[in-house]
Order: structure tokens, then sequence, then C-alpha cells
DNA sequence: TTTTGAGTTGTTCGA
DNA sequence: GTCGAACAACTCAAA
């Protein structure tokens, strides 16, 4: 009789270097490939929804058209589903998300009730989250030292494509697809192989990676941010084809700080949405009807600082935010707006297409500075500053806020400057702001009044 | 246990 | 215009 095993994707939605599918292939003769649209997906915004389905449908054709889509709450869907099929396990690849952990270990009761199994291959990181230790066995919680750490440790080399007999659709009931949202968004192929093509297309680049990577004018980022939150590449695949120029360092860098994150919240799964330093718990924040209103203005960009207002639309427009532009936008509505960190992630996680509660809720904690690292104070970006630095042209913000498409130059940077009628003054005065700032800060360090 | 050096990404001010 | 110092004090990591 053919054994038949389930390979339940979540959050890995490729074929390749897929330690998980290359187990079950091994295990099982029968692979059934199976997708579950869990009820809660829709707290994730449209954009992230539309990107999983693109993507969704590009692994569907690489695997036959077996894909088997079951809606409902992944307890009860996947025990169903392996007691159909007779099968004798069900594959995952590690989802370290304090969701993904709970229902993990919900679902895994649930099989093994039914007298089957749930078999966890591999993680969506070079390093296992949590293996990452100190010579006391403890977790890091500085990022420097985390990385030279993270860098020692050995990753396994890239896999291939495994052979795999599908058996899911047709013979295999299925539900429809997730929903595909309506977005007006092209995100140039969500799939396996558009982000491979994606990576070739960068790494020519890669030389100038290390300063243009601050420059949201130019193409000089590699754009992965949502094929690796979606498993379409696994990071050990970009750090294989690396080279040691000072662009690959800087990459591996970045590599590194989502390791970081994803360790952090191994540890900490509050960190999530609580300050990770609970002292700054007592630093002031405004959330009355009237923090709300500076909310929508921040949420629509209409700050009337011309950076801010042009990341806050590219993330609306586009799902993706530039790195540069996600910090600048992030402490203005911390530092400026003096409103929770946590308003600003959530709308992060409304709208990215790479949003991941780990990457996204510790890099606005450390803007905030409620997070892993020692916070200086005085850690205020000017957005004006950051404008003529980052922007020098100001072709960024022209792309992104035509009222301001007729002023040439970094002038568009320049609150003071006569601006268009339909373009709003600025909302707040950075001066004064960053007073505040400084102000409330003082109300949580010890020995000041 | 003690000590030492360091800590992603900044801004402002005055020489 | 450029440059270096100041902006606090603390915690972490490792010797």
């Amino acid at each position: 009789m053919t054994r038949t095993v389930v390979m339940w994707f979540r959050r890995d939605l490729r074929l390749a270097d897929l330690p998980a599918l290359q187990a079950a292939a091994a295990d099982g003769a029968n692979v059934v490939p199976l997708f579950v649209v869990d009820p809660t997906f829709a707290r994730a915004g449209l954009a992230r929804r539309a990107f999983m389905a693109e993507a969704l449908q590009a692994l569907d054709d690489s695997a036959g058209s077996a894909l088997v889509y079951r809606h409902g709450k992944p307890s009860s869907v996947v025990a169903t589903l392996a007691a159909e099929v007779g099968a004798s396990a069900v594959y995952v690849s590690g989802d370290h998300s304090p969701y993904g952990r709970a229902r993990d270990a919900e679902v895994a009761r649930a099989l093994d009730e039914a007298g089957t199994h749930l078999v966890e291959v591999g993680t969506p990181y070079a390093v296992q989250p949590g293996a990452v230790v100190k010579a006391d066995g403890r977790p890091y919680s500085v990022f420097s030292p985390f990385s030279r750490a993270w860098r020692r440790h050995r990753w396994p080399e890239p896999g291939g494509v495994p052979e795999v007999d599908w058996c899911g659709a047709p013979s295999v009931p299925c539900d429809g697809p997730p929903d595909l949202p309506q977005v007006d968004i092209d995100f140039t192929g969500a799939g396996e192989a558009a982000a491979h093509a994606q990576w070739e297309a960068f790494l020519p680049r890669i030389a100038t990676y290390k300063e243009d990577r601050d420059l949201p004018a130019l193409d000089a980022t590699s754009r992965l941010s949502a094929a690796l939150k979606w498993g379409l590449v696994h990071p050990r695949q970009l750090l294989a084809d690396l080279g040691t120029g000072e662009g690959d360092e800087s990459f591996a860098t970045e590599l590194a700080w989502r390791e970081f994150y994803a360790d952090v919240v191994h540890h900490r799964p509050r960190g999530g949405w609580e300050n990770l330093d609970r002292r700054m718990d007592a630093m002031p924040v405004d959330t009355d009807e009237e923090a709300r209103s500076r909310m929508r203005r921040w949420a629509a960009g209409l700050t009337g600082y011309p950076i801010v207002d042009a990341g806050m639309r590219q993330l609306l427009a586009t799902g993706w935010m530039h790195n540069r532009v996600r910090m600048v936008v992030a402490s203005f509505l911390v530092k400026d707006l003096h409103l929770p960190w946590q308003w600003g992630a959530r709308h992060f996680m409304g709208h990215l297409i790479d949003g991941d509660l780990a990457s996204n809720s510790l890099g606005w904690q450390w803007v905030a500075g409620t997070g892993t690292d020692a916070a200086p104070y005085f850690r205020i970006f000017n957005p004006t500053t950051q404008g003529r630095r980052f922007d020098p042209e100001g072709d960024y913000v022209r792309r992104w806020v035509p009222e301001l498409a007729a002023i040439k130059g970094a002038g568009v940077h320049e609150p003071g400057l006569r601006r268009p009628d339909d373009y709003p003054p600025p909302m707040v005065d950075h001066r004064s702001e960053r007073d505040e700032a400084l102000l409330r800060y003082r109300v949580v360090t010890s020995g000041s009044r």
C-alpha cells in the first residue's frame, strides 16, 4: 500500500530548498500539498492577502495544480484532511511567530489524537530562532554581538527541488483559493520564479548597495522583503550567492537583522505589541480623539512634511515602503506626533505586503527607543534634514506627492517654502515637537525630574 | 567577580 | 561650509 503524507504550506510558498518538502518526499510516495485559508487572515491587510493569493497561484502552477485549499480553523481542517487521505504525517516548515506557535501546538495535539503527527522540518531563517545563544546559554539582546555569533553559526547549503508525486486536487476535494482582494498593485510577479529573477537582477548591482540602499529615489535595494516574508526564497540561498564585497557584507547584515528580530520574538513573544523595555511604559503618549486625528493625517500622507507624506503614500499605493523612509515616518509618528508606536505598527501591518510581526514591531520599537538597544533619547529624525540628505534631488518626493511636482530640486523638502494650495502646511513644528519629545523622555529617565 | 569597551541608521551648536 | 563635541546614563557582552 502506498504511503501518503501531507505537505502543509504556510509561509514557505516555494518548492526549491524546502527541507520540509524534501523530508515529505522522502517519507511518502504520495504528497498532498495543502494550504489552509485561516479565518485569522482577515486581520491581515488587503495588499498582503493579494500578494499571498498570487504567490499561492504560482505555487499551485508549479505543483501540477494539485494544491488543496481548505478553509477553516487549522486545528480541525488539517486533521480532517489528514484522515480523509489517510496520511501518516503532516510536514511543515517552522513558523516562529507567536500565533504560528500556538496554532501549531494545537494542530499537533489534534493530529496526535487522530493517530498521526505533525513533523516540523526547517525554518524560514538561516539559523533557527533560539539557536544563537551566549556562552552562558542565554539569548542575546544586542544586535552586534548577536550578529557576530550568528555569522559564526553554520547553515546548510541550499537544496534543490525534490522529485514529488503530487497527489491532491482534483481527486482530493477542495475549497476554492483565498479571495483575491481587488487591489491596484502590480507585484511584478509574486512567486518563486519571480523572486529568483528579482535576486538575479539585483546581484550585479550589489556593489553599490551599501551607500545607495539609503536613497529611496533609486531602485537600489533588493526588494525581496515580501519574498522572504512568504518564503518564495530562503535566506540561506541569498547568503550562499553573496560575495565578499562591502555591498555583500552590508546585505548580509540586513538579513542578520531579520534573524535577530525573529530570535528576540522567539524568546519574548510579547515584544510583538508591548514595550520590550517596560520602564518605557511610563513614557507619556497621546491617545485622545485629537491624537487619533493626527494619526489619520499621518496615515493618509497629509502631514505637510514631504518625505513623510511620500513614504505614507508609497505604502498605500504599493504595499511597500523604502527602509530609510520607514524610519523617517516612524520617528515622525513617535517623536513629532507623540503617538504610541503600536498605532504605527498596526497601520504598517495593515498595508505592507512584507508585513512580519517580528521585523515590523521590533523595527518600530527601535525607533521608539523601547526595544532591545540602549535607546539614545536624542535619536530624533529631522524630516527636513533626512529629506535633503537622502533625497537630494527631491525625485522621490515628487514621485509620490504630485502636488509638489512643480517644485524643482531639493527645494521640495523646505517647510518654509511657498507651497501649492492643495498641499498642506506642516501639521506640527518639528523643532518644538522635538523639545516636547525630549521632555517626555526625561519623565522616564531616572535621576532627573 | 570585576572591569572595560561598546552600543545600525541622529541632530545641533559653536569654533 | 566643515568639523568635532555634546547630548545621559545605562546595560550588555566578554575578557
